[in-house]
DNA sequence: AAGAATTACTCTGTGTTACAGAGTAACTTT
DNA sequence: AAAGTTACTCTGTAACACAGAGTAATTCTT
């Protein structure tokens, strides 16, 4: 069971590409809210509540029923867990890249 | 039609776990046989015939049937356009690790 | 104030993908 | 020549991604 390639420690729930552009937003600015997400990652609105309740379900964000003045949103934020697996995600992903760099002219 | 993010640029064809494996294998050694590459991924016969299947529809590898002394092997190799894809997606995947660096730290 | 519109989701159905394991064909060893 | 090994290929199933329909709460409009 050694590991025998950088790729096999990708966890596909952070791998992925939505969810990983939502785990970046959210590491980044701390929190935000369902409608800002679908906008910025151009989802549709069941794909994007599909993607944060796997995230969910992997305790990566959390999910809250907010009500201010306006109406009811939902807003995430990344746990501590899931800041955890973007680190490890992004660090597998930077040995990809600068490995690969070596090669950059070779051929 | 405006990028909003730079996940929405990733391709899944590329970006899917063990092909991004096959092709930056296939970016440093220039070919690999099936062997090497099932054993190297740790996958399933099946498993891997069918993503060089899916990349090879892509034209993003090539694969020859060839018959050395031993037995018939498939061996595959990166096309050109699977050399663009791959730097293009570990350009993407550059841009979200730096652009995480600059966070880290922060909460 | 009633109806129409908007916002913010949630649910459901469908096509696609990932995967393991069974099957197959060519060769090699005994 | 029979048995085994290598190197795939095929097939069925379970999971996933996705769009669009449905729903509920608010806020305009007249």
């Amino acid at each position: 069971m050694s590991d025998t390639h950088p790729v096999e420690n990708l966890d596909d729930t952070v791998h992925q590409r939505h969810r990983l552009g939502i785990l970046v937003i959210l590491r980044e600015s701390g929190r935000a809210d369902f409608t800002y997400l679908r906008d910025t990652l151009n989802l549709t609105d069941g794909n994007l509540g599909q993607h944060l309740e796997v995230l969910r379900e992997a305790s990566l964000v959390k999910l809250e029923k907010v009500r201010d003045a306006r109406r009811p949103r939902t807003v995430a934020t990344i746990t501590a867990k899931g800041r955890r697996a973007l680190a490890r995600e992004l660090s597998i992903l930077e040995t990809l890249v600068q490995h690969n760099k070596r090669h950059i002219g070779s051929i």
